[in-house]
DNA sequence: AATTGTTTAAAACATTCGTTTATTCCACGC
DNA sequence: GCGTGGAATAAACGAATGTTTTAAACAATT
């Protein structure tokens, strides 16, 4: 159990604290004493800090990837040629992303993390995530590009970003926002309620009428 | 020229660094070395890096509460009772926000800074921003209230915070998004360009049709 | 011109960080 | 059995951090 036993217990207590506060707000001392193990075990295994926090990504993305391109696979076999629907593609995203760390019931978790990934500074883990799936955004987006050929390009990249934004934020604050909601409205949601919501405003926000004057983009 | 010329060239040094880095990863030293002070004189002044960050926020959010009040003021006035309309207040507050620190020339910087007032751990800074200018988000979203009787309580409440989470994912991620967007389709958007895409996604998001089985709330 | 209070300057202080080293432990194959 | 190699441990290292201290320079007031 030796090896096995540290190396997932390091990764399983990093990912939370990362979620929970950052990358440089996270220590490595404040990570092993948490998951119980020496000090110099995270240098041991994975070499370094940097090297940590992409372990920590790999073990969402690489599931995620894998399931993602398989589920693509089907729907280009369905739909023959054909553009795939937007809603459908949406549709396909959130359940890929939904099933993946249902496994390890942390959604929250995973979201925060994705969230991070945007935000910190960290620009070894911008590479790090662009250089390994790189590709499997740039397949998704080719087809979102097929479903809706009206937008101008650079008009589709930012809307699809804009979305991203409202998921990874609502998912990854989604303690705070509870927090809120149940005590203004008695109302308990639950992921899949907020899931439910946030289909017709993501669909919705993809399809709004262009911006006043993007003429010089639209031609 | 003393005090004052220390004191603000801290605070202009220290609001690009921060808004560049972040503000764990942004040290005193680098502070005051690039703003050509010296190292003691922020401890000085400003007491703590914390009080620090505390203050280049009060310097763009104390204009901006008063501007944006003083706008709300007229508006009510102009509407006597009325309802706001929804984009009227989004268009207020948008422009609100695009005034402030066009006097500064660095909207860019604003933006992310108020990015980073969510994303980073800094407890501190949410308490202060919560304390200091929490009565002016309310007076915001109770107008917003007036404008959108049709939306049920608690869908109102979660499609502002989606609305949000798009604004802030996309200003506080901005250079990573740039960066990419620069890269692929050479062209170079600036926050105005941003703000005039986010225009009508955000519109069409709060307008966006129920889901499909809100019944039991929206009665 | 002397004095007072304020600002700047240089240095040191006490922590904390990531990383490395040296040692011990322990399981496994010969 | 013993030795060998991978893994865990304890300790220390060097660098960087926020903060404090002490002294000097300065401005303003009387």
């Amino acid at each position: 159990m030796a090896q096995t036993d540290t190396v997932t217990r390091i990764l399983d207590t990093a990912e939370v604290l990362f979620a929970e506060r950052g990358f440089a707000e996270t220590s490595l001392r404040t990570i092993t004493s948490k998951a119980k193990v020496n000090l110099a075990a995270v240098n041991y295994h994975f070499g370094s800090k940097k090297a940590l926090i992409q372990a920590v990504f790999a073990r969402y993305l690489d599931p995620f990837s894998e399931r993602f391109h398989q589920a693509l696979d089907d729907l280009e076999l369905h739909y023959r040629g054909e553009p795939i629907p937007l809603e459908v593609l949406l549709e396909t995203l959130a359940r890929t992303v939904l099933e993946v760390p249902a496994e390890r019931n942390s959604l929250k978790v995973f979201m925060r993390l994705l969230g991070l990934a945007y935000t910190q500074a960290q620009g070894h883990l911008r590479r790090y995530i662009q250089e390994h799936y790189g590709n499997v955004f740039s397949r998704f987006s080719d087809l979102v590009r097929r479903a809706t050929p009206e937008l101008p390009e650079a008009e589709r990249f930012w809307r699809l970003h804009f979305m991203l934004g409202t998921v990874i934020f609502t998912l990854s604050g989604l303690d705070a926002l509870r927090d809120i909601a149940d005590k203004d409205y008695h109302e308990h949601v639950s992921v899949r309620d907020l899931i439910r919501r946030l289909r017709p405003v993501v669909v919705a926000g993809m399809q709004a009428p262009l911006p006043d004057d993007a003429l010089k983009v639209a031609g």
